[in-house]
DNA sequence: CCGAAGAAATGAAATCATTACAAATTAGTT
DNA sequence: AACTAATTTGTAATGATTTCATTTCTTCGG
């Protein structure tokens, strides 16, 4: 699924390519972190001197909408985002803040919950809280 | 599990009550909607006049932190809450923005997802996002 | 190759949820 | 009543995100 380039990703998903729309799909792609706006903003700043922080954001929701990326609203603090599309579910240390991806037994999320009839399903998302492996044997008391 | 009141929802989960937190779990137990901050801070504060925004944010915090209510990141635009702490699932509506519950099929979550050995998981969430029944009826083309 | 029209990017200012903090109030205890 | 700790209050600060008017690119016909 790495297979792609970040041209062939933006283009294979309807977003017209502009030298801003590159470097942030690169870095998504490159950095499976779980980036904020805000993050990539200060990542591509010095490379990039004339990028503003307006076109970060723009870019990430045009990403989000044609489905090039996932938008995470895990981290109550700001939204984050995530360049691998495919079906799977995400952890959130609270001691360290960092976001986990974490693979699913069974790809039918929608078999899961009971969603009435008329209701349209266009994202669903899994998130779980807690301490992290690392956080947890470093940690204090509570981990 | 309506069968408990504001006082014991909040001694039986060791919170000290005072006028203030009775009336932010009052409000929640009876307002199943999901509300944020805001909206309870709007709607006590008629009756309430010296409550501040303040109290009710640490109320909330502390209802979460002791396991009395529930923390919904499902909106990216603010953290809402809700007083039903059984297992279900959520969905929003992005036109109407309304937060529906959803039953679950099976309880045991953390089935679902494969957390690596050595995380502790604190809390888990199914959200689903897309358009509600009624949206979909009333709605525009894109419903 | 040139210029108009539309699309995209920029940067400054505004918005808005949330938090920090210090002062005031209330509750609990001797 | 007096004292201490816990809670509440209100204002100010923070920080993420959006708005918007202006500027810069692209594209495309002539």
């Amino acid at each position: 699924m790495e297979a792609t380039t970040p041209l062939r990703n933006l283009t294979d998903h309807g977003v017209k390519p502009s030298a801003q729309r590159l470097a942030v799909m690169e870095y998504l792609m490159e950095h499976l972190t779980h980036p904020s706006a805000d993050e990539i903003y200060c990542a591509l700043h010095p490379a990039m001197p004339t990028l503003s922080k307006t076109t970060v954001y723009n870019t990430l929701r045009l990403l989000t909408e044609k489905g090039a990326a996932i938008q995470l609203t895990i981290d109550e603090r700001n939204v984050c985002f995530d360049a691998d599309t495919t079906p799977h579910a995400h952890f959130l240390c609270t001691r360290c803040g960092k976001v986990y991806d974490v693979p699913l037994r069974e790809t039918n999320l929608e078999r899961q919950a009971c969603i009435p009839p008329g209701f349209r399903t266009e994202q669903e998302a899994i998130y779980y809280r807690g301490c992290c492996a690392r956080c947890a044997s470093q940690g204090q008391a509570d981990c």
